[in-house]
DNA sequence: CTCCAGGCCATTT
DNA sequence: AAATGGCATGGA
């Protein structure tokens, strides 16, 4: 057991931010399986206890919920922006981090989502998990499935996935496998020098199924590119009944990706 | 029944 | 370069 205070973090409104899809809450608290482990957080304001050591917190959560990133300054950079909308959406989004998620679970979870809601995505990605993950352990007690590590995907085809509801994405989920296994995971480490035009370019061409709005969440929470905006259905809207179809400025600052999550959560939970 | 969801691809203008 | 139809699935 570990206790912090930390400031900006909300768990209940990452878990239902829309970037990850298996965290699992209960009243104050969230089960988490990530890289092959499990962690329970509870929280009562900004103070939070993990039920793990200082050492493992230090060595995976502690990055993992993006502890490093000063979000005081970038919730009052977008003051400055001087956007009425932009400051209701980071005074209700305020305590959403962007994580930093294993890049191969969020280039799979983002396929997936394409064309679909977020609960069949929650729904379709834990029976992918359950189908190819392992079991993660806690204490003795099974708390889940893994998400699946590539290699147990080696060679996977679309007609393996049957009954997990992915319908014609199957085979951009196994494209994306097959990258990955093939040179892929080496060209992540280079995709993480690259300016985000270089690697939108690189992931669109590299994988059937991957466009500009899967592109820019695979680089926005599977590379940490803060200034990646991804454009959804939600945002079109937002585009357009809130700025006269005219994308307004903060899409372009270098904190785009994070106000495209306040942005995102505001619109999509004031319907 | 139709419409929609964190879209993309292939084809046609 | 830009617009359009098709695509699987399941909930509203």
């Amino acid at each position: 057991m570990y206790e912090t205070r930390i400031s900006c973090l909300d768990l209940k409104s990452v878990a239902d931010s829309g970037q990850c899809f298996r965290w699992k809450t209960e009243g104050c608290k969230v089960g988490i399986i990530a890289f092959g482990r499990y962690v329970e957080i509870s929280q009562r304001g900004d103070v939070f206890s993990f039920d793990c050591t200082r050492q493992e917190y230090e060595d995976i959560w502690r990055n993992y919920l993006d502890i490093d990133t000063d979000y005081e300054l970038v919730c009052g950079r977008a003051d400055g922006l001087n956007d009425s909308l932009l400051r209701a959406a980071v005074n209700a989004g305020r305590g959403i981090r962007i994580l930093n998620q294993d890049f191969f679970e969020v280039l799979i979870s983002f396929i997936i989502s394409q064309n679909n809601n977020i609960p069949r995505i929650k729904k379709i990605t834990e029976a992918f998990c359950e189908r190819f993950g392992k079991p993660v352990y806690a204490s003795k007690k099974m708390a889940g499935f893994s998400f699946p590590a590539p290699e147990d995907l080696r060679n996977l085809k679309p007609q393996d996935l049957k009954g997990l509801g992915l319908g014609y994405r199957d085979k951009y989920l196994c494209d994306a496998v097959r990258w990955y296994l093939s040179g892929g995971e080496d060209m992540v480490l280079e995709l993480r020098n690259m300016p985000a035009g270089e690697q939108r370019r690189i992931l669109k061409q590299s994988i059937c199924g991957v466009g500009d709005k899967v592109a820019n969440c695979v680089m926005l929470f599977g590379l940490h590119k803060l200034d990646a905006c991804p454009i959804d259905v939600w945002m079109k809207k937002l585009i357009k009944e809130d700025y006269g179809g005219v994308c307004p400025a903060w899409m372009t600052d270098k904190y785009a990706g994070i106000y495209q999550q306040y942005t995102f959560y505001y619109k999509r939970g004031a319907r």
